[in-house]
RNA sequence: GGCUACGUAGCUCAGCUGGUUAGAGCACGGCACUCAUAAUGCCGGGGUCCCCUGUUCGAUCCAGGGCGUAGCCA
């Protein structure tokens, strides 16, 4: 090991009007392995975060709810603690943007960019509401698009055909909260000069401080010129009020970034041994890393280190952006049931299922993630479950009933437990440098490998001859010492695993430098299943929920609504596409329940000379003797699929959103079976 | 609309500065095994590397154009 560093590790502050989604978690997942890991080796890591609590949003929401912002954040603050606290992530303070510490940062860092003459003070004209007596953000006007004429659409872009313009181009603007039609009105702001800073942001950018395609980002806002930018908002706001200006408060964007400031001194105050400024000081020692999604690099990689200079501070050492989260392919959506809450989630599965999903597919590119949740069982089921943890299931029994739970008192795979050690390294550079996903190909790779090793061994086999007990005990004491081995390399993505398996081995917690030392003549635990597969229900549960939460939380009276709304027609297909479906008419000759089923109905379906067998998922809306006789559609050529009670042959067709409401297709009287649907 | 990225097997992803038969995991098929949470091991099938044009002896990798996806445009 060389000399332990002290790092200091923010993730972007939450926005406190509205709940943590699979969204958020994978930057909070994200830094908390980076951070788990550089403790894990030894270094001072310092992980802080806040609750960004300012601006309109939060000022409306409250006032719609009837309580006060600060009632508002309070209350959400409380549910974010716990939805991070319960995906383990490790923060060592998460404080809030307001909050004192945050009020007397930012009034410092303005007081001193104004004493720097980097202030500077502008009449604008903004858009004002004259029923609520306030200016309007962007977001808070609608209109028809002033290119393509679509209808309600948000002051600042187009989303049917990707026009920017001002709120002032929109045709019949309307203010979203009151309806009343905006007037343009004359204010007085407060900008910060960034223009001062280009040379010094130019040389930053230069530096490896972010990732090359952010760097490439920067480079065209950099030459197109720097503007300056607007710091100011009118009352109303919820948000700190410039002392020198009654009326004037920071805009939230300004005060946020410090929130990372603050939050640290905030844990300062508690903790003897750190020192604000020892961290914090242009000419501070100390290593600070941003981790962030990709839509905010520009706050984080000009604003910030421009505002950080300017009042006399360091600059960050990095800043790493990460992707946006799709869900099978595609953007999150609620009528899908893909925009899941980190509770909902939390209520149907375990944390680190997901924790180890997004580690297998982190890189420390900016390129998207996909949660696909088909391949999120299957990855977490057969690596951590088949693979991993198998391998002290394997082991274990024999240990425990052959040899009193002891270990062998010397090592006869030294060199194989070795080698497992010796990845270590590899492994350690691939976390430093955020490459999770090539970290756990790598540990995925050692856990085939022990596998194997017991494959060849075959303790199995010599449990039943006389006098090879010590060779027994030899083996599968090596399993165990592999797995400890896994394990530590895990534990920054598993750490709960990583407890449980602490206690079975029977071992002082993990640390990296621990693997070089393996167990010997050492008693472990009785084992107990230490991790359990995902079962297809609970996702199925989990989505169903999140489709249920959004009904009973969408409380933004959304016009739009009915079948097509909730599933919009798919993309276009050619008439070849369609002729490769053989529908055809069909009569149910028998219908029955299947034992254990919850909702399938087992069809006996005659297609005039030939009998399918079809599973259908329409138990909750027809009873079986209802159906038979009758005659429906089926699609004849689909590939015949195995499922738990059975091969099916087929599939009827139905529409509904499902439950009772589940429509199956009725032909008209006279269509014979087997006949040909086009 | 402009810009920055991305587009590789059914799915999720690797592929170092262009070079002979393009890789992994999962899924799928076959075999073996039964210690283990129906876990494991061995073998196998599967890809016009988004499309077009160009540069090159040679391009998945370079250049130009197109299509699609994501983000940003203070």
């Amino acid at each position: 090991m060389t000399q332990p560093r002290q790092i200091l590790v923010t993730s972007a502050l939450p926005y406190a009007n509205g709940a943590i989604h699979l969204g958020h978690l994978v930057e909070y997942i994200q830094t908390d392995i980076w951070v788990r890991f550089q403790k894990l080796r030894g270094h001072q890591c310092l992980y802080v975060c806040a609750d960004d609590a300012h601006g309109t949003p939060i000022m409306l929401r409250a006032q719609r709810e009837g309580i006060t912002p600060e009632e508002l954040i309070a209350r959400v603050g409380e549910e974010h603690r716990a939805d991070f606290a319960d995906f383990h992530i490790g923060f060592d303070n998460f404080h809030s943007t307001h909050s004192e510490e945050n009020r007397e940062l930012a009034m410092l860092i303005y007081t001193r960019l104004r004493e720097g003459g980097h202030i500077s003070t502008r009449s604008i004209k903004q858009a004002f509401d004259p029923e609520e007596k306030m200016f309007l953000p962007d977001r808070f006007i609608k209109g028809s698009c002033p290119r393509c004429k679509t209808p309600d659409q948000y002051g600042d872009s187009c989303e049917h055909c990707g026009a920017t313009y001002a709120p002032t181009d929109l045709i019949d603007p309307v203010s979203a909260i009151s309806g009343a039609t905006p007037v343009e009105k004359e204010t007085e702001h407060f900008f910060f000069e960034l223009g001062d800073f280009e040379a010094m942001l130019k040389e930053w950018t230069a530096g490896d401080h972010m990732q090359p395609e952010i760097r490439h980002k920067l480079n065209e806002w950099l030459d197109s010129g720097l503007r300056p930018w607007d710091i100011t908002r009118d009352a109303p706001y919820f948000g700190f009020e410039i002392p020198d200006a009654p009326g004037k408060y920071f805009y939230v964007w300004l005060d946020a970034p410090i929130g990372y400031m603050a939050s640290f001194r905030n844990l300062c105050a508690r903790r003897a041994d750190l020192d604000f400024d020892a961290w914090w000081g242009a000419d501070s020692g100390t290593e600070l890393y941003h981790f962030i999604g990709k839509d905010i690099a520009y706050f984080h990689t000009l604003f910030w280190p421009a505002m950080l200079r300017g009042a006399g501070f360091r600059l960050p050492s990095a800043v790493f952006c990460h992707g946006f989260l799709t869900v099978n392919g595609q953007k999150m959506s609620k009528s899908r049931g893909t925009f899941i809450m980190a509770r909902t989630y939390l209520e149907h599965l375990d944390a680190e299922y997901l924790r180890y999903y997004y580690a297998a597919k982190l890189g420390s590119g900016i390129d998207d993630l996909d949660l696909n949740l088909e391949d999120f069982m299957q990855r977490v089921n057969s690596d951590l479950v088949g693979k991993v943890v198998n391998i002290a299931s394997r082991c274990a029994g024999f240990i425990r009933k052959r040899f009193g739970g002891r270990l062998s008192a010397s090592l006869s795979e030294a060199a194989l437990i070795d080698s497992f050690a010796a990845r270590g390294e590899a492994i350690a550079a691939l976390y430093e440098q955020r490459e999770f996903g090539h970290a756990m190909r790598e540990i995925m790779a050692l856990a085939d490998q022990a596998n194997q090793y017991i494959d060849e061994k075959k303790p199995w086999v010599i449990a039943k001859e006389e006098g090879r007990d010590g060779e027994l005990q030899d083996i599968c004491s090596t399993g165990i010492n592999l797995y400890r081995i896994l394990i530590a390399y895990l534990k920054p993505v598993l750490p709960v695993l990583a407890e449980k398996s602490e206690a079975f081995l029977n071992i002082a917690p993990l640390d990296w430098a621990a693997v070089a030392t393996p167990l010997v003549d050492h008693e472990i635990n009785k084992f107990k299943p230490l991790m359990t597969r995902i079962e297809k229900d609970r996702i199925d549960a989990m989505v169903d929920a999140s489709k249920d939460d959004l009904a009973a939380r969408d409380d933004s009276a959304s016009p739009a609504s009915g079948p097509l709304h909730d599933d919009p027609i798919a993309p276009e297909i050619d008439f070849d596409d369609f002729a490769k479906l053989d529908l055809r008419v069909a009569r149910i000759v028998r219908a029955e329940h299947v034992e254990g089923a919850d909702k399938l109905l087992r069809l006996t379906l005659d297609l005039g000379g030939e009998t399918r067998n079809v599973f259908a998922g329409i138990k909750s809306a027809y009873a079986p003797e209802d159906l038979e006789g009758r005659l429906t559609v089926m699609v004849a050529n689909l590939k015949p699929r195995k499922m738990r009670f059975g091969v099916s042959e087929g599939m009827v067709l139905a529409a509904g959103p499902g439950g009772k409401d589940l429509w199956i297709l009725s032909p008209d009287e006279g269509a014979q079976p087997g006949m040909k649907v086009k």
